[in-house]
DNA sequence: GGGCTGGCTTGCATATGCAGAAGTCAGCAC
DNA sequence: GTGCTGACTTCTGCATATGCAAGCCAGCCC
């Protein structure tokens, strides 16, 4: 099995999924309010509020976001209130929780508070703490880094 | 098994291990530079033309990681060369691995090229391609978001 | 139809990030 | 001691992100 880091010059990083994921979620306010989203907070004063960002910074996030595809906006009405709208996850927002999942481990590692990390995510069946590890499709865990970088077929050789 | 979603306004989210992760993570440049790294880049102009960002903005980011503990600067010497500094990861550095993996399998999902991804990182024992998943301590895989929030011992409540 | 409230928008000032071009510096080769 | 090269630093200028304060608007209540 070829490994590209042997001549990491032959290709180049054009067509980089991180680099493109990074374009969407790449800011700190996004990332905080996929986190609260997450946790399944839905309503604009209580993005502003819990996420500690001004008001018109969460419009414009929110407004990319729902541009992006992570969030859409649904009508919804309280009995004896008017219609409003809520931002609710999308299937391509839900999949960044291993994303958000894989930094508040390595927050809780490499950057925590004295007292300890403030909260852990928890298996609802056995109550056990959530981590993101990697995994190859054979089921096999990765430990060291024990990994190769293969090809794709967006891949870009040059000379 | 209480889940703090459940009120979330009963505890605060100051001490926040994401929020402290994307303080040091949080740019699109570290985050490539990163990416490099942990493909075996080391040295600066090798971060600067496969990165694509310039000198004077690689400098900065390259001091910052240093200050953060994700990078080190270790002397070498090529022979019939003078000694120079190469950028070598940390543990805390390489310990992103899961984050990048994260972000790159979201990236290949949900804003891939139309060719393809370009890399795939595989299991260098089988040659099965590997994925950052979450999974909780006693080994299950956690499959759609099937997670509590609990809280941990740096919690803050507040009324 | 006037007030109230949630959900924004506008305006202004500041801070940070990045590109591009050019200059600096260290030290081995010669 | 002069040239060369990798590794930066400096300078200028623009674009984006964010904070704070204030204003606007829709629509249900009364």
């Amino acid at each position: 099995m070829e490994d590209l880091r042997e001549d990491r010059d032959s290709w180049s990083s054009e067509n980089c999924s991180v680099a493109r994921a990074m374009d969407i979620v790449g800011s700190r306010s996004t990332v905080l309010i996929m986190r609260e989203a997450l946790l399944g907070t839905r309503r604009f004063d209580d993005f502003v509020r819990r996420v500690g960002v001004g008001e018109p910074a969460m419009a414009a996030r929110l407004k990319d976001m729902l541009a992006a595809g992570l969030l859409e906006r649904i009508p919804y009405r309280e009995p004896g209130q008017r219609t409003r709208h809520e931002y609710q996850l999308t299937r391509k927002g839900r999949e960044l929780l291993p994303v958000i999942t894989a930094l508040r481990n390595w927050g809780d590692t490499w950057a925590a508070d004295d007292a300890g990390p403030s909260v852990v995510a928890t298996h609802h069946d056995c109550g056990e703490p959530v981590r993101a590890v990697l995994r190859c499709a054979a089921g096999h865990e990765i430990t060291d880094g024990d990994i190769d970088i293969a090809a794709g077929p967006g891949i870009i050789r040059r000379a």
